[in-house]
DNA sequence: CTGAAAGCGCTTACAG
DNA sequence: CTGAAAGCGCTTACAG
């Protein structure tokens, strides 16, 4: 068991809630005292005990407010049990975790989440945002007038004040893509992007991130598309099945969002499951039963869970202790797996 | 914050301490009178506070060991930096961590470990082991004699009692350089496989994978080796040369270990860095510099960090909370990464 | 079988 | 500017 902060009140002579002052500059304490009780602590390499910490100041109670988007979606329930699991360890340390699922994605149910948390008086707030001007004034708003910090996390907004952003660098995301494409290519041929939403940021960048590395690093491959399914399989198989009629050469199709079964549908039908080589993301759906199978030949995804602990733990260090989160932007890691690399259970 | 032990006590009409009797099962208390306490704890949403009782527990002093062998390797600097931080977090709840690093591999070292471990009166044991038979009855021994919990990480051995294993699984993880390779050839032509050391059962188990797997999926590709390079790059180097002179068509090398430096500067040397596919293992030495630069393909690697975290963390919820661990084996996760996702930092 | 009290390491009003 | 004391929620000897 390490140095405690009786020990060095002892060793400096001092009463305990001087030492307390000294070490977590709290003022009200001469100087030289608190200069000379630092390097005392430090000489005995005092490291404080997070437990009494934490009991001590669990009167306070530290409160965390997380807003989830599109909270239907496969993969945000995946994020939420990351929020839950934070939400367990936060409690455990004394804290309270306050979550709001939006089920779609609304403008007016995101601000008036906001204003609930603000009223529940939470000291932080974990949120999916939207690109849009009003939901960026108001985080501004509870930044700069109510100094309640806000972390965006799974989307960013640009231009704002909020703390930092944890999430997938989509961009690059899209790159990985096309390194893989062209390796299993051999960098030559036609190649087709089926994406989800015009309007969405990730996505738009995921098929960006594409075009950009094959356009530099594979030019013998033809980029075709991006086509829209709107993550519904009906529509990513007409697609499917109309490139497939237009391009019979077709080498590669990426898909940067669902509908993964209607496209390997349409490729099966014509008997081109497995030679047309796939590419697709996230590990949800029927994605890692297509990569089994050999439909799908590689995955590209992100930790769901860690995306949403990480955004509450790192809002409850700064709360509890301070501490500040290390970069404005937090990328998750982007995961490549291929059927011999999905995770058990 | 929720309901407290002091409000249980109160509206069962006894003290804290029979409360506590109650709801931990400790013996001397009257049965109808623990069934009425938990009843009552359970009506009112009754969950203990980690914090309260880590607390007042530090005094017991939980102590883990961790041993570690080769502990001058790169990798296992890597796991040891995992180790401190669960140390660390161990340190803040009020425990203590004891590491031994042995620097290179000796069985008289690890047993000396072992025996010193115990002196210092540890309550369980993590360890890098090795498959010696006294190695393995000295396991058996501290489990079934001293009652003090083994977990083996990094290498397993079979038939001990130790508590679990945390590691790669590296059959799979040649399995998955296959898949890998396959691809990349496209399913035909001659792939070499370089090895490390022949007795270490790691890296002969990802060529057993690697083998089986191209047999049973790529028919057409046909595996030469494996030859062993001893991790040194010369050596590497060397075969390199031979396998470019003897197989004039090579299309693919899978190192199994270290040795990436010399294979690549003998394809390098032949203008065939970036023809001949390349499969390596661990983000270590200069392996994502000669990914990034396309002399290396694909590299496949575990988290080294969580290697060292997990062991530590595991014997630490079991001595404190009596959380028995998952599963036996514990396999980490097998990482594909290409020049596009390498992590920043 | 049960209770009263002390203690874990820290923080925080409250006096002075 | 500094100290003495109470308190956070739990566990654990010690009496009875």
């Amino acid at each position: 068991m390490g140095v405690t902060i009786r020990q060095i009140a002892e060793a400096a002579g001092v009463s305990r809630g001087t030492v307390d002052r000294a070490l977590n500059n709290r003022g009200r304490i001469r100087p030289e005292v608190a200069e000379r009780i630092r390097r005392i602590a430090k000489d005995m390499g005092y490291r404080p005990n997070q437990l009494g910490r934490a009991l001590s100041m669990s009167k306070n109670n530290i409160k965390i407010g997380v807003i989830l988007q599109s909270a239907e979606t496969p993969f945000m329930k995946e994020v939420l049990k990351g929020v839950e699991e934070a939400r367990e360890e936060v409690d455990s340390l004394g804290g309270t975790v306050l979550v709001c699922k939006i089920p779609h994605i609304s403008q007016s149910d995101t601000l008036s989440a906001m204003e609930f948390m603000r009223e529940e008086g939470v000291s932080a707030i974990a949120m999916v945002p939207m690109d849009e001007k009003e939901v960026k004034e108001r985080i501004n708003l509870f930044v700069e007038e109510y100094h309640i910090p806000v972390l965006t996390f799974n989307s960013d907004v640009k231009d704002t004040r909020r703390l930092c952003f944890v999430g997938q660098n989509a961009f690059q995301c899209g790159r990985a893509a096309a390194g893989l494409m062209g390796e299993l290519t051999g960098g030559k041929g036609q190649v087709a992007v089926i994406s989800g939403y015009r309007a969405n940021t990730s996505l738009s960048d995921r098929v960006l991130g594409f075009q950009t590395e094959i356009g530099k690093k594979y030019p013998g491959v033809q980029v075709l598309g991006p086509e829209y399914c709107y993550e519904e399989n009906p529509k990513a198989r007409q697609i499917t099945e109309e490139l497939l009629k237009t391009y019979p050469d077709l080498k590669g199709i990426y898909l940067t969002s669902h509908g993964e079964e209607g496209v390997c549908t349409a490729l099966k039908n014509c008997g081109k499951a497995g030679k047309i080589k796939m590419i697709a993301n996230d590990f949800m759906g029927k994605n890692y039963q297509l990569l089994k199978e050999g439909s799908i030949h590689f995955l590209i995804g992100q930790d769901a869970r860690i995306q949403g602990y990480e955004p509450v733990m790192i809002l409850f260090r700064l709360l509890f202790r301070g501490e500040e989160p290390e970069r404005e932007l937090q990328y998750t890691e982007i995961y490549i797996r291929n059927e011999y690399t999905i995770p058990e259970v």
